[in-house]
DNA sequence: CCCCCCCC
């Protein structure tokens, strides 16, 4: 008698379709014992084409297999049976019923050249969103076949995962999404072990998530990520995010293991790409210290790379970027490592930064973190704004900085001199004024000519005449008038350990260095010399910084240097290290 | 399984 296998019936039946009593062949059987469970028997069965290994015959059917009656080849009717899903995806259909119609003597083998039965898998496309609202039915039904393959693509919102996992079935499910920014590799080695890793986040249209890979999976993985690409990412291990590490708003993170799959997608125009949620740079002032935000402006300045070493002793490029908006305020956002050093920063680009941490160093200011994602010229909107508002003006505003620019908002930098220096190299006989500071004590001050009646003009300091009637004249304003104000210019003697120099202080550093407005003092002098004496005496020999300008000056044929105090700081221990390690960096050269 | 996010 000639038997024909039911062909396609092993596709109907793992696919959960009704087919009317299939006739298949017996491959092979196994025995799958289980903790104290009753022993099952899981069959493989061929319907001539395909093969496929997970029919599992009901209990009641043991028997058939106890009495070696199932043998290889041997043909069989299913009579009754009914697929499930199990927890982990995979389809079985179970037996429930069924009869030997042919013996494997008399089958003659395998029937045919039958090939595994690839079942259809479902893949979850799962945005990244938190939104249960949206109705799984209603997703559901976006069924899209993926190219060759009889897969199907099932979007649903990637919060649903845990749900699906612990409550439905376990999905296939497949994350499409776009990678906003992708870590270096970093090793560890602490007491739980050594290893290495890297991270990424990815975006999709409904959010963001973090996805870390371990060792082997770095290796796997780490050149095929790249920043701004799309991928299918699959079979990812989610677990809680750990909020105190990971800045993003999703509550889960993803593990890479063994059997994940990144896949480069084609066609991911449709996913966004990074999502900037920019803060004006005026509004930073109104921020809380350690917020993370999103910025961009542009780089008016930037600063030179440099090298410093942190607390746990490792070094560390840094790079200080000074960003300006149409708001018209300016922030110092600092760019670190590999980052620091290869921005180019020249020709002024826009620069976003996505996930800042504000600081409240200096008023305020920026710090791009490991998470942070820098976009130099970047291909939105703002970035377009921004560029046409800088190029037709925005250059030209007299921006203020939230970032107090403790080495040179004016462009004068430290450059440290000890005041033979100043004459031995012969600053200020370029054709340009030379800056330098000093620490210095002031040894003595010219109190008597220290002061002079002013113009009481607001912009005018043009020493007046007295009329000797009640009247001061200014030969600028060519008026009088009845009052003056007191102004400062104050002749004065710094020393430090190797020489002295004459300098000469006007208004605000002369108030400075001798503690009381010019205003005060003149009233003092016309009212109580002795007191007026004994702030001269409290300034003598007190210790400060001094910036300085410094220029050749030629009067009546006669050429000298003049020094001019520009700034009198408080000496503070950093600043003090740092001129003596300037000095002795100059000394040794 | 990491978990460092820096410096003034």
């Amino acid at each position: 008698m000639d038997i024909n296998l039911t062909q396609g019936a092993v596709e109907d039946l793992v696919e959960g379709r009704p087919v009317n009593d299939p006739v298949l062949q017996l491959v092979d059987t196994l025995q799958i014992t289980k903790g104290s469970g009753p022993t099952r028997y899981r069959v493989r069965m061929s319907d001539g084409r395909h093969l496929w290994s997970a029919f599992l015959l009901a209990t009641q059917l043991n028997h058939l297999s106890e009495e070696n009656l199932l043998v290889p080849h041997c043909v069989c009717l299913l009579k009754k049976t009914t697929t499930s899903t199990l927890s982990d995806g995979r389809r079985v259909v179970i037996i429930l019923d069924m009869e030997i119609l042919q013996s494997a003597e008399k089958s003659g083998g395998l029937i045919g050249n039958p090939t595994t039965y690839k079942e259809s898998m479902i893949f979850i496309i799962a945005p990244l969103n938190n939104s249960e609202s949206s109705s799984f039915q209603q997703q559901s039904e976006i069924l899209t076949k993926i190219q060759g393959s009889a897969a199907f693509v099932w979007f649903a919102p990637l919060l649903w995962c845990k749900v699906i996992i612990t409550r439905v079935f376990s999905p296939r499910w497949t994350i499409r999404a776009r990678v906003m920014n992708k870590s270096s590799i970093r090793t560890w080695n602490n007491s739980r072990g050594e290893g290495k890793l890297f991270s990424f986040e990815i975006v999709d249209e409904s959010g963001e998530m973090k996805i870390t890979a371990f060792n082997k999976e770095v290796d796997k993985f780490f050149s095929l990520v790249e920043q701004g690409k799309v991928y299918y990412i699959s079979k990812a291990t989610l677990k809680v995010a750990n909020k105190q590490y990971n800045t993003l708003k999703h509550d889960y993170e993803m593990t890479l293991h063994a059997h994940s799959s990144i896949m480069p997608c084609a066609d991911g125009q449709d996913i966004p790409a990074v999502q900037c949620d920019f803060v004006p740079i005026a509004e930073l002032e109104n921020r809380d210290k350690d917020a993370i935000i999103d910025v961009i402006g542009v780089c008016k300045t930037a600063e030179d790379v440099s090298r410093i070493t942190t607390k746990s002793s490792r070094e560390v490029s840094k790079r200080t970027l000074h960003l300006i908006d149409t708001t018209g305020k300016m922030v110092a956002a600092t760019l670190w490592g590999e980052e620091a050093e290869k921005f180019e920063g020249s020709e002024q680009p826009v620069v976003a930064i996505k996930g800042a941490r504000l600081s409240d160093f200096g008023g305020r200011s920026l710090s791009a973190l490991f998470s942070s994602t820098v976009m130099v010229n970047p291909d939105i909107p703002e970035a377009f704004r921004l560029r046409a508002w800088y190029d037709q003006g925005g250059y030209a505003l007299a921006s203020q900085s939230l970032s107090e620019t403790k080495s040179g908002g004016s462009g004068m930098r430290m450059n440290w001199k000890t005041l033979s220096d100043v004459k031995n190299e012969n600053l200020g006989h370029g054709e340009k004024a030379d800056y330098f500071s000093c620490v210095a004590t002031l040894l003595y001050s010219r109190k008597d000519t220290c002061l002079y009646r002013a113009c009481p003009s607001v912009d005018c300091n043009k020493k007046v005449l007295d009329q000797h009637n009640g009247w001061f004249r200014c030969e600028k304003c060519n008026r009088e008038f009845p009052n003056f104000k007191y102004r400062l210019l104050l002749s004065a003697n710094l020393a430090d350990f190797g020489d002295n120099q004459w300098v000469t202080c006007f208004q605000e550093t002369a108030e400075a260095l001798l503690g009381h407005s010019a205003e005060t003092l003149g009233q003092l002098r016309d009212t109580d010399e002795a007191a007026f004496d004994a702030v001269f005496q409290k300034a003598n020999f007190t210790t400060h910084i001094f910036k300085n300008r410094v220029k050749l000056e030629t009067y009546n044929d006669e050429s000298r240097v003049k020094v001019t105090v520009m700034e009198v700081q408080p000496v503070n221990h950093r600043e003090y290290s740092r001129m003596l390690l300037s000095n002795i960096h100059n000394l040794i050269q």
